[in-house]
RNA sequence: GCGCAGGUGGCGGAGUGGUCAAUCGCAGCAGACUGUAAAUCUGUCGCCCAUUGGGCUACGGGGGUUCGAAUCCCUCCCUGCGCA
């Protein structure tokens, strides 16, 4: 499917030609913060909106009229999982990911740059997307061989070595191997190959990386842009730098640059980088294209990357934690599955009006995690899902009618009060 | 009734003369999780104080051998299987 439509350029003037999605911002400001549509061959995105993760095509242990159900209205999964399994003839051969899966929403894929840390760096060792303590993790001084060597993948100038942890084979990615695949799988919009680093790493690494993930963009745009595929797919490039502003910066420019259809924001942050890093990028980025903040969805997250201009995130935290008993509440997340739940008539968020809180109590879904039946991580998958999909709709809203810091203010002061009144360990 | 095999923490199940509050698993209790190698992982898990640490109790009951017993012997009780 494609779709012809007429947008102003970022310079004014109206351009007529094929695109595979169009933004229109609706409401800006104050500051860097907008509300948008993203218009793709599969319907609209409503922005700022949150993206619900389907790594393998499926968003763990729901159907898509459940996804529905709870509001989610797009959903990414990943072309490394797709690749390695079933392979990307198997899911071209049905049809693709919208018909495989049954969603006819509007989908996004990861370009695998992700794996790139999460089986390098992040395999094995503590370091994950966000850390709470830098100071706890020592920076990697040298690129030593045998230390720092990543267990699961090897860079190189063009792309990645990737072992299959599935059978141990050895599968190279490029960013032209990307390209190919995400068009097999066939996303309406989809990602250049990037390296996420961690944040353990020294900046003289981070340099050295962000000038691959530049090459690797570059290179993924012209694969992108010389393939029949780019009427129908938008390709978003992806900053990097990790925590330094001036490497940042330098990468806004560079990939704002380029003639990406939108972007993303990658890497691992600090806790407390993470808003700034977000505001540096989002200052250079043109605005007149959306912006994904990668793999970022805690409620306190959320306010801060569409209070710094970002139109679109993923992450899989609420079907990740709703698998392991933990839900959101409006007085923060709580362990479902603990003892002071087992006897409680409440639903999980009192007001909530989602499928697990309008028919069930806590004691029955506490019931549930105890004895493992499935229904409980799909239930608390079900209200996560609901409860941060809602939460960047009221976000939207908010945005709209002027209201967001507001929001923001009532939002967090309760949801993190709360928090802080959790017992320490 | 006879024979055989057993009785260890909430459960299962190691240990078969000293380093045994007692491997380990489950259950229990708590925590973590941010572009998903995650329906996963971590901690805790006899009792009482405590910051490291300290004190107390246990191996079906009773008795014995030994410097020392969950471990060896005797006896009683109980369970399972087989035979009558």
């Amino acid at each position: 499917m494609k779709c012809q439509v007429n947008f102003t350029a970022a310079d004014g003037t109206l351009e007529s030609m094929e695109k595979p999605i169009r933004f229109r911002i609706e409401k800006k400001g104050p500051g860097l913060m907008r509300a948008g549509t993203i218009d793709t061959p599969h319907g609209p995105i409503e922005t700022p909106a949150f993206i619900a993760v389907g790594t393998k095509a499926a968003v763990r242990g729901l159907t898509v009229e459940m996804l529905r159900d709870a509001g989610v209205e797009t959903v990414l999964a990943n072309t490394y999982h797709l690749y390695m399994q079933p392979g990307e003839a198997r899911v071209r051969a049905m049809g693709g990911l919208h018909k495989m899966m049954n969603w006819n929403g509007p989908t996004m894929t990861d370009s695998g740059g992700f794996q790139v840390f999460s089986l390098g760096a992040g395999y094995g060792s503590n370091v994950s997307k966000i850390l709470k303590d830098l100071e706890a993790v020592p920076l990697l001084k040298e690129r030593d061989e045998e230390a720092v060597k990543p267990k699961l993948v090897e860079i190189d100038h063009d792309g990645a070595a990737f072992k299959s942890p599935l059978d141990g084979s050895i599968h190279y990615i490029t960013p032209e191997r990307s390209m190919e695949i995400q068009h097999a799988i066939g996303a309406d919009i989809i990602f250049a190959f990037d390296e996420c680093t961690s944040p353990s790493e020294t900046k003289a690494y981070q340099r050295e990386a962000l000038d691959r993930t530049h090459r690797w963009g570059r290179r993924s745009l012209d694969y992108h842009r010389s393939a029949p595929n780019a009427a129908r797919q938008a390709l978003f490039g992806i900053v990097q730098g990790g925590r330094y502003e001036d490497l940042r910066k330098e990468s806004a420019q560079t990939i704002g640059a380029m003639d990406f259809d939108g972007f993303g924001i990658g890497g691992s942050f600090d806790k407390e980088d993470l808003h700034t890093a977000v505001k540096w990028v989002n200052e250079i980025l043109p605005e007149g294209k959306p912006r994904h903040l990668l793999g970022i969805g805690e409620p306190e997250d959320l306010f801060l990357g569409v209070e710094n201009g970002c139109d679109t995130f993923d992450c899989v935290a609420p079907t990740r934690l709703g698998r392991h008993g933990t839900v959101y509440t409006k007085d923060g997340k709580i362990h479902i599955g603990n003892e002071r739940y087992q006897d409680d008539q409440n639903p999980i968020d009192e007001g909530c009006d989602c499928y697990a809180c309008k028919n069930y109590t806590r004691a029955y879904i506490a019931h549930l995690h105890k004895s493992r039946e499935m229904l409980g991580p799909m239930l608390c998958s079900i209200h996560n899902l609901h409860f941060i999909v809602g939460l960047v709709k009221k976000m939207r809203r908010a945005v709209i009618d002027g209201t967001f810091s507001d929001l923001k203010r009532d939002f967090l002061g309760r949801y993190l009060a709360a928090k802080d009144t959790r017992p320490e360990k």
